[in-house]
RNA sequence: GCGCCCGUAGCUCAGUCGGAUAGAGCGGCUGAUUCCUAAUCAGCAGGUCGCAGGUUCAAAUCCUGCCGGGCGCACCA
């Protein structure tokens, strides 16, 4: 699954410095309000959208509008229906008064299982109980539920940890974050290429090789690989300062592994490599990411100089003060972009230029995301606008995710100083916790240690899931280990319960079509709340947020629980209710494992 | 100094290209378990949406200024 050194690393790591922070400005494709449907192929309608697409239309053909201006809003209290249609700036533009004309159009509509009803301007619809019940259910209980068939090409670009440093929790955002859309675009029908951009290279492994070479210890390295490795990264920098010699040799030393010669730098170099990638792998595995391309920054190394000729022959190259830029001021951005420094040595940008090259004439992409923190906002938009400088018609593909900075209460941590949260030190605890609350509440399950390292890994994954990508989000292990309120484990429990209803019925969870839906009518919030979540991921893919499935799951989850704590499903009187509602039950397991996967969230069925 | 991001309840956060009484979790206080897992549910208290102007029928949301916090600003990644 790892490629050998030399084919491996890409720039993710360069992206990652200590923990990361604040966002970019180039905006998003936004949705909106609530995402049209006018545009997607029938598979897709899904839920309540078939009939947001059936109250558009007859909207539009009341007002004679095209039906893609029609925007319907999700009104905020229940008793306002499920869509609605304020009728302000349309009455405005033809002069009629808007409390007027919401009744008139209230009057007039005649939509299909839709009710229509004016309140003062505004324009409610609230769908027929029994067309509600039927049409979420059966499209609830499909295994496409809220999949689509999109068919564009999409990279992500996530995680891109730094060779021989550890993967501290900066990483889990960039990694969970990324996993989560890729998995969004798989969903929505995407051709998607997952890449690791491992930072593999860099004048810091000229440190490191002459750490190595001074402090290095065959049984540490062995013992611990990344803590000696980075034991070494750090002893660097404290010496670095009073040593020049120390820093003549880390010249020398990159120097070396830049001939592209073998040599003992090489080998070293290629072994820290491996040493490293193995132990990102046992993360990638706990936190279930994948990648379908890992390739280091050196993969890039034979590309670069034909990246610099390739600059120069599109005209853009310049010199300045002995290195080689390229000036964006036409561009708006002030700092040129550096593609090689006085010494010769190509950069950061230059090798982010050939990957991305080298991707477009591998994939022809319609989107080639980066999820990087935002704090290298500008590297970005400096990189994109040298693509658009070069008159390449696929710069605008190109597309920097960023996400805020993980903060500490207690003040910076900083890799240089060897002050590190180590993730696996954070998904120990999470998961050291959750053994110690499955002993208590379930000490008569079979594999505690699985279903522990389920929550902990969930309560880890979602935390960081629930929140705006960009913000920045304060680290507090009180939140990050909470396992009630609106986490990861109280959905996963939510989950549980729904398995454990169905398996104490004894028997297969019934098809839509042994159920009489009309039973469910009482049950509208928990319906609702299932058929918005083929929006939600169509909108959390649109605007590249995996928070808006989160907060989806989140209201999913407590209508259901509401729904089994009022309503008992099993051993009633009356069969078909308990078949309805067995229906409903296995409907919300179906979407909260579909949800919960999207982001990641492990859903054991017993816990 | 210049640029970008953020500032909503005690805490952590939602709030849909501006729209109807600003929502949720945690914490606090009341209650609920003969019954499918109480990692749950029902309810109460708690907010000048940083401040000041402006635009608009309508502003937490858009514009301007200010205050506070963060990040960035070529030979690191």
């Amino acid at each position: 699954m790892v490629p050998p050194p030399g084919s491996t690393a890409t720039p993710n790591s360069a992206r990652s410095t200590p923990p990361t922070s604040a966002p970019r400005s180039a905006s998003r494709s936004a949705a909106c309000s609530y995402p049209s449907t006018a545009a997607l192929p029938d598979s897709m309608l899904h839920g309540l959208d078939a009939f947001a697409e059936r109250i558009a239309a007859a909207l539009a053909a009341a007002l004679d509008l095209p039906a893609d201006v029609v925007r319907l809003e999700r009104p905020r209290h229940d008793e306002h229906g499920e869509f609605a249609y304020p009728c302000f700036r349309i009455a405005k533009e033809r002069g009629v008064n808007p409390a007027q004309m919401a009744q008139d159009l209230a009057a007039g509509l005649d939509i299909d299982g839709v009710g229509a009803a004016a309140v003062g301007p505004f324009l409610n619809f609230t769908i027929a109980g029994t067309d509600l019940a039927a049409a979420v259910l059966a499209a609830s209980l499909s295994d496409s539920f809220g999949r689509g068939s999109d068919g564009r090409t999409t990279l992500v670009e996530y995680s891109s940890p730094n060779i021989a440093k550890p993967m501290h929790i900066g990483h889990l955002r960039t990694t969970v974050i990324g996993a989560a859309l890729a998995r969004m675009y798989d969903f929505l029908g995407h051709r998607v290429v997952r890449i690791n951009h491992i930072g593999d290279w860099g004048s810091q492994f000229g440190k490191l090789l002459a750490a190595w070479a001074r402090w290095g210890d065959d049984d540490a390295l062995k013992a611990d690989p990344i803590g000696h490795l980075l034991k070494l990264y750090v002893q660097f920098h404290a010496e670095e300062e009073q040593d020049t010699g120390l820093k003549d040799e880390a010249k020398a030393a990159f120097r070396a592994l830049e001939s592209g010669q073998e040599c003992p730098e090489r080998a070293l170099w290629r072994r820290f490599t491996e040493l490293s990638l193995g132990d990102f792998e046992t993360i990638y595995q706990r936190l279930g990411a994948h990648f379908d391309l890992v390739r280091g920054e050196s993969w890039y190394e034979d590309q670069l100089e034909g990246l610099v000729q390739w600059l120069d022959e599109c005209g853009v190259l310049e010199e300045s003060d002995g290195a080689q830029v390229v000036d964006l001021s036409s561009e708006g951005i002030k700092t040129p972009c550096l593609v090689r420094t006085g010494h010769g040595t190509t950069l950061y940008a230059t090798r982010d230029l050939a990957a991305a090259r080298s991707r477009w004439q591998e994939f022809a992409f319609d989107h080639c995301l980066y999820v990087v923190g935002a704090e290298q906002t500008l590297h970005f938009q400096q990189f994109r606008m040298v693509l658009k400088r070069c008159g390449s018609d696929w710069w605008d593909r190109i597309e920097h995710i960023p996400f805020g900075l993980v903060r500490f209460a207690e003040g910076k941590l900083s890799t240089r100083a060897g002050r590190v949260l180590r993730l696996q030190e954070v998904l120990d605890r999470a998961v050291e916790l959750a053994r110690e609350i499955v002993e208590e509440k379930n000490p008569e399950h079979a594999d505690k240690q699985r279903v522990a390292e389920q929550v902990g890994i969930g309560a880890v994954v979602f935390h960081d899931l629930k929140h705006q990508r960009q913000k920045d989000v304060l680290f507090d292990w009180k939140e990050v280990l909470s396992f009630e309120g609106d986490t990861g484990p109280y959905l996963q429990y939510t989950h549980a319960r729904c398995c454990s209803i169905l398996r104490k019925s004894g028997r297969p969870a019934p098809s839509f079509d042994e159920v009489d839906s009309a039973l469910l009518q009482d049950s509208r919030e928990l319906l609702v709340a299932l058929g918005r979540f083929p929006a939600a991921v169509r909108e959390a893919g649109d605007k590249r947020e995996p928070m808006l499935v989160a907060q989806a799951l989140l209201r999913l989850g407590a209508s259901a629980n509401a729904f089994y704590r009022e309503r008992r499903v099993l051993g009633g009187d009356d069969p078909a209710l308990e078949n309805a509602r067995l229906a409903a039950i296995d409907a919300v397991r179906r979407t909260l494992a579909s949800g919960l996967g999207l982001l990641g969230v492990p859903t054991p069925e017993e816990m």
